[in-house]
DNA sequence: CGTTTTTTGATTGCTTTTGATCATTTATAA
DNA sequence: TTATAAATGATCAAAAGCAATCAAAAAACG
């Protein structure tokens, strides 16, 4: 018997490597051999065939995508990697409910930053974020733009705290597209910061919808800071992960919950 | 033999020249030595490439953004280099003039951009910006960080308009370090957009003491929007271009001038 | 079950990339 | 201006990556 690593069939490494390659644009092929667990040769031979279709482009020392047009602010933590897959979908999936001319708050958090990322086209919106991550992201072109005033916190590249209020008490919002990083029945929403626990209690007052961004695993945690209860949401856009039971309790409360 | 810094792929390395390189119009080997975790002689090789595919042209010491016409409208021969140097000497004397605990306002511009570059060890002050790239400069580490809320003006990256008023009024600034387009005795400070023209005299009203960074080509200029005569600034840090006659004129209407 | 085909991983020699050295050029300061 | 320091380009050796080949292992097939 061999490790207990499965060994990866050539169909499923593709997908993997095309994973990567969306979420990094750039893949190194001593990582793809760790990921993989296949030799330096093998995954040379999966590159060159995806090159070949032109899913890549080969670079020494590894492959980046071919669609690398795209640019991203900076090489900074990219821990976000985790869950990117569903993260995307999430963030599709709330794509899909902004309308021309709507004007939308955007919160901090990966999932909400994935969809700063699809927004790049769309100039017939206003967006308000507190995320230094997505202005960056959307420096370059897209939405009007307006950023929060207030204190940056590092750790979450956002902008939080009482002076946030000053900017977000002047403006009302179609959406607010929110994040969390807790999300239980009995304890509502928590996130890690008091700080920003204030700017988000802040952001949802103002708008007349609230879109809930959260990936499955969010589900069941409970973090520092609350800020406000599961049903001052509107609705709920998740993965699959969801509990049945969980679910079943938000459409009773009048909470609309997308799976994707 | 390299020990736990990740090699960094040609590609990625590119990329982020690129970035930085838009960022500050101005980049160090040294700087980028760091940055990229790789040698001068491979940083320099990476910067000869990128000057055949015409993105950048080198300089001693480094290399400056082909693009770097923002503000300057003779940007193409070596005075863009030269002027990146005064403008960094403009920064380092204004760094000496910032104390512990001091609060300030730091306008946008290329000249206060590098001043936040300056800043980074500083974490025993305050700093208040309206300045994305000051801030996404600032945003690994740093002082105490307060961003401007409003409209980012994507031009030169700055938040301007009236919602930026609504952060500024409830702030209180020991020094104002403020950057202008243009500067005459006639016509006093202006720049090119009546929003930022705003912002820049909300600032420079909660300001204790302003501190104008001009780079001398900057005297004798005359743009769109006025945001203030020359006796709004208590002290202008220029360079040697300054006229004799101007710099006589200052001094008699008791703002003090510190030429680099 | 055995044979054939495909895929994989190891070995080898070759190419590209990288970093160190050093003489030369270029900037800065006195 | 000259003196001093810094940056540069050229060269070269080491390291890393690569393609080709081949044998072993898996998968497919009868």
């Amino acid at each position: 018997m061999r490790s207990r690593t499965e060994k990866t069939l050539a169909p499923e490494r593709e997908k993997i490597i095309r994973t990567l390659l969306r979420e990094r644009r750039v893949v190194r092929v001593e990582e793809l051999c760790k990921e993989l667990h296949a030799s330096p040769a093998t995954v040379r031979r999966d590159l060159a065939d995806m090159e070949k279709k032109g899913v890549l482009r080969r670079v020494h020392g590894g492959a980046v995508s071919v669609e690398s047009r795209l640019e991203e602010p900076l090489a900074f933590d990219d821990k976000t990697a985790i869950a990117a897959r569903e993260k995307r979908r999430i963030a599709k999936a709330a794509l899909a409910l902004i309308q021309p001319n709507d004007t939308i708050y955007l919160d901090g958090g990966s999932t909400t930053l994935d969809l700063a990322r699809l927004l790049k086209d769309r100039t017939d919106i206003t967006l308000v974020t507190n995320s230094l991550r997505a202005a960056a992201e959307l420096s370059g072109g897209g939405p009007r733009l307006i950023l929060v005033g207030g204190e940056l916190r590092r750790q979450a590249q956002t902008i939080v705290g009482t002076l946030t209020a000053e900017t977000i008490k002047t403006l009302h919002f179609d959406k607010a597209i929110m994040g969390t990083i807790g999300m239980t029945l009995k304890e509502g929403l928590t996130t890690t910061d008091p700080g920003e626990a204030f700017t988000k209690q802040q952001a949802m007052s103002q708008a007349g919808e609230v879109i809930l961004l959260a990936h499955s695993e969010k589900i069941g945690g409970i973090s520092f800071a609350h800020f406000g209860d599961v049903d001052c949401a509107d609705h709920l856009i998740t993965d699959k992960g969801i509990p049945e039971p969980f679910k079943k309790q938000l459409q009773k409360m009048n909470i609309k919950v997308t799976v994707v």
